[in-house]
DNA sequence: CCTGAAAATCGTGAGAT
DNA sequence: ATCTCACGATTTTCAGG
């Protein structure tokens, strides 16, 4: 599944990561190709849905968002359509923006960007209470968001 | 310090977290405004600061990090030069997406992205025993990535 | 602040290698 | 697979409201 991804490609991908506006006049000065080399080489990369997505990414500090909250969430039970409902809520709640499923002695884990406490505070009554499948929560919030990405290591 | 965004510029937020390469023309259409003035405003938001970056999304998984790992670390010591040192060593290590320094019952949760737990294990020597500051750490590995983005919530 | 047009730059497909 | 070239589209700047 891993594709077969050449120097070229392995290339491209970091500059994206870093950058998705560069032209591709200059993605091809980088790696030495020709612009629709390039083109072509981005067309393929996001059909085959290695680059998943072009995003600008918020600086939520200034539209507002002035709380980061990591939650680890424990559920109550664990059967397949219980956990569908509650895991479908998380995701569709647009101040949640993670969601994974993990081992351990949790079962969810999410990062809320959120105005203030006021707003999260509601948003456990949305997301845990109603349900009713949420055994405990516990939350910790962000004094620092020193790294926040979604770059991936590519590894030459 | 969150800055007046107006209805023209929050909208836009909102494509443009969706996708950043949507033309200008096509945002103007959106937003019934001239292609530029959105191009005025564009350039403001990344002026200011309001939009951080703008990246290509990778798929872990297609390139080999088949992986995700969230850790809890508790520091030995929070003196703030011995902090910093931990800190700079998280944020600067490629497989590592994320650093949050919170509240709570652990100082750091980290996001990693990593080809196989080989590579973790070697990467939790190099971050956490070679610094000598780090008290424990708990690994949660991710069985489901259910929503990971970077956006935020822009009310209307 | 906006619009609209001109100028510069860019993306993309055709054709040849 | 690649490159070069040319055309159409896009971005960007600037004059005027």
């Amino acid at each position: 599944m891993p594709l077969q991804l050449d120097a070229y490609d392995k290339k491209l991908l970091q500059l994206l990561q870093a950058n998705n506006k560069l032209s591709q006049r200059d993605l091809a000065d980088a790696v030495n190709l020709s612009p629709s080399a390039v083109n072509r080489r981005i067309a393929a990369l996001e059909a085959e849905g290695v680059i998943m997505a072009n995003t600008a990414v918020v600086d939520p500090a200034k539209v507002g968002k002035l709380i980061t909250v990591l939650v680890e969430v424990t559920l109550e039970n664990e059967r397949l359509d219980l956990l569908d409902e509650v895991k479908k809520r998380f995701v569709e709640c647009p101040q949640v923006q993670q969601v994974y499923y993990v081992t351990g002695d949790y079962d969810f884990l999410l990062v809320l960007a959120v105005t203030d406490m006021t707003e999260y505070e509601r948003l456990t009554r949305e997301l845990f209470f109603v349900s009713g499948n949420v055994k405990n929560f516990k939350t910790h919030v962000a004094m620092q968001r020193s790294k926040v990405s979604l770059g991936v290591a590519i590894e030459s």
